[in-house]
Parts: C-alpha cells; sequence; structure tokens
DNA sequence: TGACAGGGACGAAATCTTTCGTATTTTCGA
DNA sequence: TCGAAAATACGAAAGATTTCGTCCCTGTCA
C-alpha cells in the first residue's frame, strides 16, 4: 500500500480554517475564530483543535514563540488550489482538464476582464505550444 | 439551520462507482464490479454495499424489476461534475470562477482543440453578455 | 503571592466513510 | 422439484472527520 500522493488534501473543514488564514496572511486561534464566527457557528476550542490537528499534518505553520501562537498556511492559496483541481480532475472529471474549464466557464457568466484574462492565457499557451 | 445545499456530493469511493456507471450508461453491480477491478481492489459485496447507499442517497436509480437489477446515474455527469466544481468554488477559490479557471488552465497544457472549443465559449459568453 | 483570565493540550463522543463477512433470497438446470 | 450458483440484504468493524468539554499552564495585578 503505498502513501497517498504527494499532495495533502485538506478536508472541508480544515478549509475553512485556510480560507480564514490565507485572507489573514497569518492568524491567531482567536482571530480565525472570530473570522469563522461571522459565516458559521463553531466552538473557539473547535478552532483550536483543528488547527493543532493542522499543524500536525503540515498544514500549518506554527510560531510557538509568541504568546498566542500565530499560525501561517504551509502552501500558498494557489498550490493548495491547485491540489484539489487536480484532485476534482481524476475524480470526476477523468483527468480532462478541458472538460472541467468548459463546465467551470458554463456554469456562470465571468465578468468581461476575466474573458479578457482567460483569453489571453490561451494567446501564451498556444505560443508555447506552437514553438 | 438550512439542509445541506440542494446538489448532493458524493464522497471519493461513490466518485469511482459514478465514474464507471458513467462509461456504461447503466450497469449491474457485477459489471461496475469488474470494471473497478481492473484499476483497483475491491470486493464485490463492497460494490453492491456502496450502490445501496448510494441508491438511498438519490445518486443511483435501480431498476429491480430485472434480476440482476440494473443501476443508473441520477444526475448526468455534467450535472454532478457542475455540483462539485461549485463546492469546490465556495471550498477553496472564494467563489471566484475566473481565479479556478486560470488555475485549471495553467495547470497543464490543453489541446489545441480544446483551446479552441474555450475561445468559442468565451466569444459566445461575451455575446449573450453584451445583448 | 494568590486568584483570575486567556490560551492551549488532551481525550473522547458523535458522525460519516469505507469495507466486508454472513445470511437470505432468486434463478436456472438436471 | 431440488440444490448449486448468483444476487441481494443486513449488520457491523475499522477509519476519518467534526465538535467540544475539561483540565492545565502562565502571566498579571491587587
Amino acid at each position: 500500500m503505498a502513501r497517498k500522493k504527494a499532495g495533502i488534501r485538506p478536508t472541508e473543514a480544515e478549509c475553512n480554517i485556510l480560507d480564514a488564514i490565507w485572507k489573514l496572511q497569518s492568524a491567531t486561534v482567536r482571530e480565525v475564530f472570530e473570522h469563522l464566527s461571522q459565516r458559521q457557528s463553531i466552538g473557539h476550542t473547535t478552532v483550536l483543535k483543528f488547527m493543532q490537528i493542522m499543524t500536525e499534518k503540515g498544514l500549518l505553520l506554527r510560531d510557538a514563540s509568541q504568546r498566542p501562537q500565530v499560525y501561517r498556511a504551509a502552501q500558498s492559496q494557489v498550490e493548495t488550489q491547485k491540489g484539489m483541481l487536480r484532485s476534482l480532475l481524476d475524480q470526476a472529471f477523468g483527468g480532462s482538464p478541458g472538460d472541467l474549464v468548459l463546465q467551470a466557464l458554463s456554469m456562470q457568466k465571468s465578468s468581461p476582464e476575466e474573458i479578457d484574462e482567460i483569453r489571453k492565457l490561451l494567446d501564451a499557451m498556444e505560443e508555447g505550444t506552437k514553438k
């Protein structure tokens, strides 16, 4: 039995924590707790426990030198997103990124700016491929 | 506390089952089992149990009139994909589909055909938006 | 210096997921 | 019609996840 792939997939609850930390850059348990409390009903120790578990799992880094300990995400949001995207890709899209993109786009209207940005990216990709 | 959104999110193992059924259109437990056996080690009753659970959850539909009962997916692959995509969107992308698309595209090269298809979709979207 | 408040570590209950073993029911030939 | 083989149902163990309650430090400030 081999280990799980390389990437660590945060669970749903862990994602909520990460979300808060990504927004705050770095944060104490209290800060994350207050941030999350605005959206969901959750206990303070629950948040703490998650952050401890996530630190063990390697999802978070903790600076214990300060008293209210400060946590940071071990991976950037973009890296994590890519990991989860790959997961979803293998899981439900048979590994076809094209399908995924198509679905994502057709899901709801993006802003003209976003569409433009995507076009640029497509151009860049085609350049790279042609060469 | 409201119920879970409308969409039903299949778990990872359930996705494997769905994958097989989507490919086969409709299938018996044995067929799904044989399909999955090629990739992973899994027991026959395990597959059966999952399919029963998934039927209860509403992920699958079962025709019990035939003897080796025949199962079908309750939702099309596309619908399910959209649901999971939305989930991921809310979970890790702060609801920004643009970011998701960008990440997905930059993840690995798509074929020129796919790129073309995406362009067409973008054009169509812009049309719709302008009107 | 002693009690209090804030912060943290632990352990454990409550739920979901994933996997099967075993028992029961059906179907099909001999 | 009887029984073996195939299908299906049931129940439950083993892991993960999610949530907290409780106990233990560590300063602080009267």
